[in-house]
DNA sequence: AATCCAATCAACCGCACTTAA
DNA sequence: TTTAAGTGCGGTTGATTGGAT
């Protein structure tokens, strides 16, 4: 038969969070804090596997979470970040306070997307789409050009971070293998006019 | 007024990775 | 060292909403 799921209990609920579930997870949480997401719902008298608890709670309840609109500014910051990382969501979300993985993966399959699709540029390459033009190359490396400070600081912040936690060490040069190669090669983030927003 | 259709986004699923035993 | 349990990620789905016909 079927995959078994994460949670074979059988009276388990899912789909939309109800008012009651959300707050039993906040005063759960509260009081013991985030983690232990298997054993959590049980604990916390909630009819929901622990992945389901800690999504909600990672992106809807947790109470440093910005809500609204992406400003201009967090958009520009998602597009140079995608073009430096690729659909590294979580990664990305780490360098966007206050927005999560799922909310930003959400907005650049929506908006971002489309809108380099309709300014012309690959959203997965960060390349113009056409015969590659000499000129477009140019000013796509020149509004990088423009701020790679920004762009290497975060990069050697990612490598930073992971180094410091000694945990992690074995599985840092893999990372960073995979991540860093291509970094001056391939990199393009869109037309100019929006680095004044960055300065 | 009724129906269709596209956009949105919260939530799910499967799997890769990490940690514990 | 191996293996099993736990966790987190990214792709995808499907219910809802709002605009068009």
């Amino acid at each position: 038969m079927g995959r078994s799921p994460c949670c074979e209990k059988a009276h388990t609920n899912k789909g939309a969070w109800t008012k009651e579930e959300d707050d039993r997870l906040i005063a759960y949480i509260k009081v013991h804090g985030e983690g232990s997401w298997r054993s959590l719902p049980k604990a916390a008298g909630l009819l929901r596997c622990g992945k389901s608890c800690r999504l909600r709670w990672i992106n809807y309840l947790r109470p440093d979470l910005k809500r609204g609109n992406f400003t201009e500014e967090e958009e520009e910051l998602i597009i140079k970040f995608h073009g430096l990382l690729g659909n590294k969501w979580s990664l990305i979300a780490g360098r966007i306070p206050g927005r999560t993985d799922n909310e930003i993966k959400n907005y650049w399959n929506t908006h971002i997307k489309r809108k380099l699709l309709s300014r012309g540029i690959d959203p997965v390459t960060h390349r113009p789409l056409n015969a590659v033009s000499a000129a477009g190359d140019a000013a796509a490396i020149a509004s990088v050009a423009a701020n790679p400070k920004q762009l290497e600081a975060a990069a050697e912040e990612e490598k930073i971070t992971k180094g410091i936690d000694p945990k992690t060490d074995k599985n840092q040069g893999q990372e960073a293998r995979e991540e860093c190669p291509d970094l001056n090669l391939e990199l393009r983030i869109s037309p100019p006019q929006y680095t004044s927003l960055i300065h």
